[in-house]
DNA sequence: ACTATACGTAAGCAATACCTTACCTGTCAA
DNA sequence: TTGACAGGTAAGGTATTGCTTACGTATAGT
């Protein structure tokens, strides 16, 4: 069983721009939750509640400084989707390859 | 505006788990619904409305031979995915970085 | 011409996603 | 202690997803 084991499906998590957008904002460091708010039109709860899919995708991890919420990024669970996406690649050269020979061979 | 111009979105298209074994199918070569149905405990009507979503992302392409519609993968649009993760590399890396620095000092 | 095969699409339905407002707890500051 | 701030959670509505069955169209075989 790959990262996700908790319960959240990595896939699920960034198939929202608005999580990716999140994601992406935190690679600056932690965040609390009240300045990635600031960056949406959403309301702040559905804020919050991105972050909970995220959190349980263990994309994210939380703590706590005072009474914020710090959203610090863990991009350990995109290892599955690299690793799935990478599986491709090897499809591609082989195309490739194909497509060189065929150039070849009519040459 | 990126591969998934046409309207469907590349993200979305690979959060489901069916899908994802609809492409990983394609893998070895252009397949009839037929057969791809076969791999599925879903309905072939099902599976045809999931290949829809592939084909708005262009991630598949639709070839008819004879009363068979081929579908044939094209991972083009997965660089998207791939250039979106690898994003998160080199925060990784930095990460990495921090740490080794952070036991340097530590020593 | 008739029948079977291959497949898309429409209709309908249950489940889920996503947003909002309202409310709650916990923390800081005066 | 009282009020403001930070943020999670519940409730509720609407939109979307994902499936099924039913049906329509095109091709292949007899």
């Amino acid at each position: 069983m790959p990262h996700d084991a908790p319960g959240g499906d990595v896939f699920v998590a960034i198939a929202s721009p608005v999580r990716r957008a999140l994601l992406d904002t935190l690679r600056q460091g932690p965040v609390p939750v009240r300045d990635l708010a600031a960056g949406f039109s959403i309301s702040r709860p559905a804020v919050s509640q991105h972050l909970r899919v995220l959190r349980l995708a263990d994309l994210v991890s939380e703590s706590w400084v005072g009474r914020e919420h710090q959203y610090r990024l863990n991009p350990g669970p995109l290892q599955d989707v690299r690793a799935w996406v990478t599986g491709y690649e090897q499809f591609w050269k082989d195309r490739l390859v194909g497509l060189r020979d065929l150039l070849d061979s009519g040459r």
